[in-house]
DNA sequence: TAGATTGTTAATCGATTAACAATC
DNA sequence: TAGATTGTTAATCGATTAACAATC
């Protein structure tokens, strides 16, 4: 179980990889091989045994790899028990999809509040809880210590809540604002930009 | 302007360089150097010019890159002025925060329709559109000819709709579903997977 | 044991970086 | 002309694919 060093590339995969082994478990299905999942995937055998022979995870050869183990294997190195403490900020279309949409507890976390500007949503309960006033958050992250915080503000304000909240102690963003966010050493991000999704998608029926 | 063949790691990143182009002729900023460019992208000089060059367009030796050309080149490349004509299936939150969130004509395509399945929804106006109800998209689509489709709705309803919708001639699928959609000849798929991002966050917060 | 399938090594392919001649 | 900066070539690095020995 040696994991010294992943390729990002593998990496990019890993959660996909987890989607598909809880998704497996499920269906109650004990045991796959490396082709049968590489054609669920539309990937090859090949890389499938590349990248879990990278994460150190073991099939057994002569019978391929056992779900439930794989479940739990990739999960630790996930690390989605830690269910790390997040906040939301922004409860417009966006962010009330995220908070509607996403289950936060299978997937690494848990949600410990959520934020607003807009004086009549205060005291507003989204997910059994209230939404609370954004002049509020330096007090409430003192006092919470969040981990995780979900942007879902227009870019500029985006911009200026990242630095405020690395400075309150929060590693990580998942950044829905479309806004440049500055990479800073021991903060990760996760952007989620749809209107480049978009560009993309043009682009390709445009070569089509 | 030989662009024959373009890296893929290329064209991921066309949606960016464009968008920052368009950011930098709205600032009426004339010219940038890949210096500048790499330093505000968070990349090399050498990557951005590599970049440029495969895609076929042309900065000027000693000057730089002349921003409002660039914005104009891009475009073309991406097909922006296009407009595809684009429905949308789903109005929960999510569609809803797509529908509210995504200027399409800037990004290439046209807004023709909206559908959801839920009774008390159909004929409501959004975007100054009514919601129709989703039996009646076979006929909406040999009327009006869609040529993209935004998956809004849950997987299952998702990946069924999909195979409908190629079937009725349309060719491109922004899926916001979370289901896995078998790739189809001819058929491009943009997928934005929330779960699957939240996971690596979370696995990149363990690993730090 | 025989058959199946992994884990790993080697070969290929693609992407990034570095360096510099070309040229505006 | 001199200085700046591109476009492109070559070198390095990383990812994917193919092949097969190891082994359950």
């Amino acid at each position: 179980m040696d994991r010294s060093y992943i390729p990002d590339a593998t990496l990019g995969r890993l959660p996909r990889y987890y989607r598909f082994f809880c998704d497996l478990k499920e269906k109650k299905v004990s045991k796959i091989s490396s082709t049968q999942l590489a054609e669920m995937l539309g990937t090859t055998p090949s890389q499938v045994r590349q990248d879990f022979s990278a994460l150190g995870s073991f099939g057994q050869q002569g019978y391929g790899y056992n779900v439930a183990q794989m479940c739990h294997d990739l999960g630790q190195i996930i690390g989605v028990d830690n269910h790390y403490r997040a906040i939301i900020i922004g409860t417009g279309n966006l962010g009330r999809s995220v908070l509607s949409g996403i289950q936060f507890y299978n997937h690494g976390f848990r949600l410990i509040g959520i934020f607003d500007r807009k004086e009549s949503l205060i005291g507003q309960v989204l997910k059994g809880m209230p939404i609370r006033h954004i002049d509020g958050l330096d007090e409430f992250c003192r006092e919470n210590f969040p981990q995780m915080a979900i942007l879902c503000t227009p870019p500029s304000e985006a911009i200026r809540l990242y630095d405020q909240l690395i400075s309150l102690g929060v590693k990580a963003f998942w950044n829905f604002s479309g806004g440049e966010i500055p990479r800073r050493p021991g903060a990760v991000v996760n952007d989620i930009n749809l209107n480049d999704s978009l560009t993309s998608l043009c682009y390709k029926m445009n070569i089509k």
